[in-house]
DNA sequence: ACATTGCATTTTGAATCCAAAAATCAATAA
DNA sequence: TTATTGATTTTTGGATTCAAAATGCAATGT
């Protein structure tokens, strides 16, 4: 007989929010009034406000007691202390993965990025940021480890980058992604680690820039 | 006139459940049923849950869904996994720490070692525990990235390795303590992470012997 | 003795209710 | 006009209630 699979409210409350704050659905900043989105949603406060917690810790949601939640609205600083540590945690990570990777995990990381080999200039942003999400996605699986996998804040990094419009061009992230998967395949842990760092480092630096280029500007 | 704080019911729960389950009064692998401990507690199930999910990830409790919460009992993979995580954000943590401190901060960690600096053998063990716990969690705080600072299940490791018997004796890593704040005190970033990782893998590998042990043994 | 079924009890997840804090807004004073 | 005060409404945090799932247990059959 099949077993029925009674998914918490919460839970699914959780991914529809979800998609409403990465979709842009929802707008950064924006006031969350628990009754009204209740409602919308069709449930009551309960589990709705379990699932704003979950988004808390994933730096989707931003809570100020006595006063409401909000839709995060991260600033400059606040990405680069967040790549600061997907730094740190990714560079585990993939020493880890390359120490412990079968062939058949390695042939799903290698397969992700094929689709954009060919291409020397015009690689669809969009389908790219998603391979690019999903590769970190599966370094972080294949680590194998349980507790990395459990800090949820790195999967959104990325969107929330693209999102506000600062992410490095494809043609230059490219090449960095082959030279990780060549570490990884290659089982070198040292070096998939240095590659996955500098990776990130670049990315932040990116943010970094743009930020000073803000703070020229404005003050 | 004074400012009359309102500290949220379910964050002085936090705080009690804290200090109940590191200290022991709640034994790990225990089932909480909610109504039983919040009448305990003296408060109703709703701010106790809140605390509870906030315990949930700092890996103090563990919950299974539609069957209950647990005072996690954590299993030496998990404690590996965890020490994983803790050296490639506490390697950045080291690295920005080194980079950014002040003197006065400086003297602050340096005074921390103070007292145990003189004697050879008979290091009190509790003591130079908290001492170590207090160490890391100024390293994140100087380091002064917020995203970092929000991961809370740094600062329980320390305190779930001891308890399970786990730690390396003061003996042996005092010295790489200092080492460490040497280090800092050269603001030399780089020797700076390449420490704090050092020391944080040699706790690993003990924990990874243990283990190795502890599988000879039964399995 | 041991496994299985069905019933009663407990406990969780969710909805609702309530009080206190915060926001809103109009009336008043500077 | 711009602040300030105070009443009104809204909204949050917490308590309570309710339904459904899980657990425990006794009766039954093998």
């Amino acid at each position: 007989m099949a077993k029925i699979e009674h998914i918490d409210l919460s839970l699914r409350v959780y991914d529809s929010l979800k998609g409403m704050i990465l979709s842009g659905k929802l707008v950064p900043g924006q006031k969350i009034v628990q009754m009204k989105l209740a409602e919308e949603i069709g449930v009551s406060r309960t589990p709705l406000l379990k699932a704003l917690q979950m988004l808390e810790h994933e730096l989707l949601v931003e809570s100020i007691p006595r006063r409401g939640m909000f839709v995060k609205a991260m600033k400059p600083q606040e990405l680069i202390d967040a790549f600061e540590c997907r730094e740190g945690l990714e560079g585990v990570a993939a020493r880890l993965t390359a120490t412990k990777i079968t062939d058949k995990q390695m042939r799903k990381l290698k397969d992700l990025f094929l689709p954009f080999e060919g291409c020397q200039q015009d690689i669809p942003l969009k389908e790219y940021m998603q391979a690019d999400q999903q590769f970190h996605k599966l370094l972080i699986q294949f680590s194998q480890n349980k507790v990395l996998s459990r800090i949820e804040m790195l999967g959104n990094i990325n969107v929330i980058s693209y999102n506000q419009g600062l992410i490095r061009p494809p043609q230059e992230t490219l090449p960095e992604h082959f030279a990780l998967i060549e570490a990884i395949e290659k089982r070198d842990g040292d070096l998939a680690e240095k590659h996955a760092k500098a990776h990130l480092r670049k990315s932040r630096d990116r943010i970094a820039e743009s930020l000073r280029r803000d703070l020229g500007s404005t003050g």
